[in-house]
DNA sequence: TTAGCACACGAAAACGTTTTCGATTGTGAA
DNA sequence: TTCACAATCGAAAACGTTTTCGTGTGCTAA
């Protein structure tokens, strides 16, 4: 029941193999009468190409990977749904690795990828990963590649990211705006270019606005969880009396931090504002609701694999594909951790 | 470079193809040297089996479907977590597709998945799933089935679920335990396994301790969202004011209420007590931090894919395979929305 | 009549692997 | 010498498609 073939439907109707194949896909040299007879027989008995054989015969999977460094996690899932949703309206099937934030891991589920020999790949970077070797391996197969949101200047490959710099310097000139005339930023780990791209603009703003930059205001969150952001406020507690702003990298540093202000009756914002960035769903649910960086995840996973079907097609057709950077909006979202 | 090939190995060694497969594959009956030569000589050309080839002649693609009414979800995402880990573990990739909660988008996907060939499937049901005519197609088709989470009765086939009904009951009886004396339900949908099991748990709790079960008291959220947790929160407040307890469906659900009563100067759990249910994380960054019950998802994904492999295993040597059924544990885990 | 041409169809190769079934050699025993 | 039997190797089929290149028919125009 599972295994019809053309064979079997060439026999049905006493034709070649040949004609089958074609009048099913509307070749023009099959008459219409056969190709009715064709369909009509395929239908009745369920026939579906064996994709096996198609794969091994026009040499595409039909599937692309996706890397990326958590699954669970907020805008990292917002991404995967865009992607997903618009590469099975391209007839793409996506097959999700996770790198777990570890160069080496990433490394290994890039080659897992070639070898299962995906039509593209789009990656989104661990934060560990600076040398960027097994992605020139990946361009010198001759694999499409899009990387978005945690990407890597090094590679001249097509890029679909916000600016981060110029987001970071908005979500910190609010704090300024707002009154707030010493103000910390909890940043990344040094080496991803958001985190630095972040932590470039929060800088920037502090300088064009006439406040001092001070390097011991910056606290570092390697992870950029939850735990960091309430340790980083209880140092910065222990440390710094007279700040009265937060910019954090991510929502979730954030809330950290603004659990810990809470249990110590520090009031968010009349003692200290707080910015987030992101805005997970979270960021609205909680007490007080954070104000936040809007980030399109969705957006960006639709525009990724758009990006990407684009460059696979180029391939196939044998044109050339010149790499493109979308740089998506965000938008300041005012709730209540700011005056 | 990317196209080296058995008989490219063959042709530079001088001896015949099938020699060069059986000596990669440690065949007994190549010799200890022609198999180090031809080891060597693959290493060499970095030789990488064509698995499209593969595929077609040993009719396994290596490839797992994964099917889940949504992506963007703390429980969801952490089972997608434990089962693409495992699998990996046993050389296996996972396609993950989404059900979007809809009935008519989950045929579709399956029917994709079949398409594919994949060497087996998991998934947890959408909520508007009654009907199992593409799940019986899939068993007919003799390709290994798993469900998790979201189940149906009605397909006999391996499951991975917690036992909802007394999960709810031990919620419940927290409430009750704790001083609650009417306490009302936000159930999810009137079709899904699990909505049912624990309306049930929550009303034999009740029947147990002494409270009448009221059924003006249950409201049904039916995406199961922060949004209609907010609304069940609201029109319970203008129906029943003496309402001093809650067990919600899902810690979204839960928080929206929370957010409600926040707002309206309502005190949790001083005047009214909150049990959640999955412990997201976000339980435990709100204020007040949710009482729930831990669900324990990475874990479930572990055991579903486990299954499934044994499942496959089994199919590929010819054996049978009785179908289990696995129940996790949950757990309660006390905070600051109950007394 | 014949050359030219459109129209319908098929034979066969190719994609790269796995596996069955011989074939060949060399060795030791009878 | 002959026979049996390991020990190695290879030819060829098979998996199911796609696509190239013919082939044959019937028709029209010269």
């Amino acid at each position: 029941m599972r295994d019809v073939t053309l064979k079997q439907i060439a026999e049905n109707l006493g034709i070649s193999i040949t004609t089958v194949s074609k009048a099913l896909k509307d070749y023009p040299d099959v008459s219409k009468k056969t190709k009715a007879l064709v369909k009509q027989e395929a239908k009745k008995l369920q026939y579906k190409p064996n994709v096996f054989a198609v794969n091994l015969r026009t040499k595409q999977s039909k599937t692309v990977g996706l890397i990326v460094p958590e699954v669970v996690h907020h805008f990292f899932s917002s991404i995967i749904n865009g992607i997903i949703e618009q590469a099975e309206k391209k007839g793409y099937l996506v097959i999700i690795l996770m790198s777990n934030e570890s160069y080496k891991l990433e490394k290994k589920q890039i080659d897992l990828l070639i070898s299962k020999r995906v039509d593209g790949i789009m990656i989104s970077l661990a934060s560990s990963s600076s040398d960027i070797g097994h992605l020139k391996e990946v361009q010198d197969l001759g694999i499409p590649l899009v990387m978005f949101d945690k990407i890597s200047k090094m590679i001249d490959c097509s890029k679909i990211i916000i600016n981060d710099r110029q987001a970071a310097y908005q979500a910190t000139k609010l704090l300024i705006e707002s009154g707030c005339k010493r103000i910390a930023h909890f940043r990344g780990a040094l080496l991803p270019q958001n985190s630095i791209d972040r932590f470039l603009g929060y800088k920037k703003a502090l300088e064009d606005h006439g406040l001092e930059y001070d390097s011991t205001l910056v606290y570092i969150c390697e992870r950029v969880n939850y735990e960091e952001g309430r340790q980083a406020a209880m140092d910065l507690l222990a440390e710094h009396d007279d700040v009265d702003g937060i910019f954090a990298i991510t929502d979730l540093v954030a809330i950290g931090a603004i659990s810990v202000f809470n249990e110590r009756g520090i009031k968010v914002p009349e003692d200290v504002s707080i910015m987030g960035f992101s805005n997970w769903f979270i960021a609205s649910a909680i007490t007080p609701s954070l104000s936040t960086v809007d980030q399109p995840g969705y957006e960006m996973g639709k525009r990724t694999f758009k990006t990407l079907h684009k460059a696979m097609k180029a391939k196939k057709n044998d044109e050339e594909f010149e790499p493109v950077t979308e740089v998506l909006d965000t938008k300041l979202i005012i709730r209540n951790s700011t005056k």
